[in-house]
DNA sequence: TATTTAGTTTAAAATCATTCTAAACTACTT
DNA sequence: AAGTAGTTTAGAATGATTTTAAACTAAATA
């Protein structure tokens, strides 16, 4: 499907700049970057765009379905005082987190960890909506 | 035992800032909270310290395992273009993220949501450490 | 105890990611 | 062709965090 379509399923206006944006991300090749990762590349491949238009164009993509965040990005440094082995719930309409602990979970078949590394940790965030 | 000692234990200089904020974070009961909450909790007891001192202070709790950081905390936002459900392995040292597939995973003995609310999600992050 | 020194605190400036603002622009509708 | 609603833009604003350089202080030494 043309990534002019694309857009156009998900309701939004396929400008100028969302084409380009989506012609980078849309390609089937999965792939982790920032907002500013994603205008160093624009500006490399000659074109231009201000660093505003590319966080809306990542909001509204994102808003669509059509990329997702990853969720352990937040800006706010949050500490905790629990340094037993636990694990969160987050409410994310108010950021809040509550622990769980990871005595009776049980986790099997976990992934095989890349060669040259050894697991240093493993968190589970349970994303948490009201319910109503 | 009391707090100075768990500062020197820990090799940490006792200083009246550190000893502040050990009274307060120190003393069994576990919570999460910002830099900006401990100093705002700070100025509530009467008492005053610089935020910079604050982050210094928090830091070196840290680094000395008195406190954890919570990991989904991250400044940067990192976005996706893979939409399926899936989890990552962090590369600490980089903040690099590989993608791992949730399909063969196996989770029993998942904790009870929190009353009104409902899972909305759940992801996983394994932290890598390099082997060497 | 007085002196030294290495580590710590501070205010203020700097930085970095992200959002906001208001004006100019453009895709779509009539 | 004109209208309008949504979009882009530069630049300012915001908010979290770090840096800086000077003043201060705990611990070590004389």
């Amino acid at each position: 499907m043309k990534n002019i379509e694309k857009l156009r399923r998900v309701g939004l206006r396929p400008t100028k700049q969302r084409l380009l944006i989506a012609d980078l991300l849309l390609n089937g090749h999965n792939r982790h970057f920032s907002a500013e990762d994603l205008q160093d590349e624009i500006t490399s491949s000659g074109n231009y765009m201000s660093i505003g238009t590319v966080y809306n164009c990542l909001k509204k993509f994102k808003k669509c379905g059509l990329i997702k965040q990853v969720e352990y990005s937040k800006e706010t440094a949050v500490f905790d005082t629990n340094t037993n082995h636990h694990h969160h719930f987050l409410n994310e309409e108010t950021g809040q987190l509550i622990d769980f602990e990871s005595d009776e979970l049980v986790l099997q078949n976990l992934p095989q960890i890349p060669k040259g590394f050894i697991n240093n940790g493993l968190e589970i965030i349970i994303k948490l909506k009201k319910n109503n």
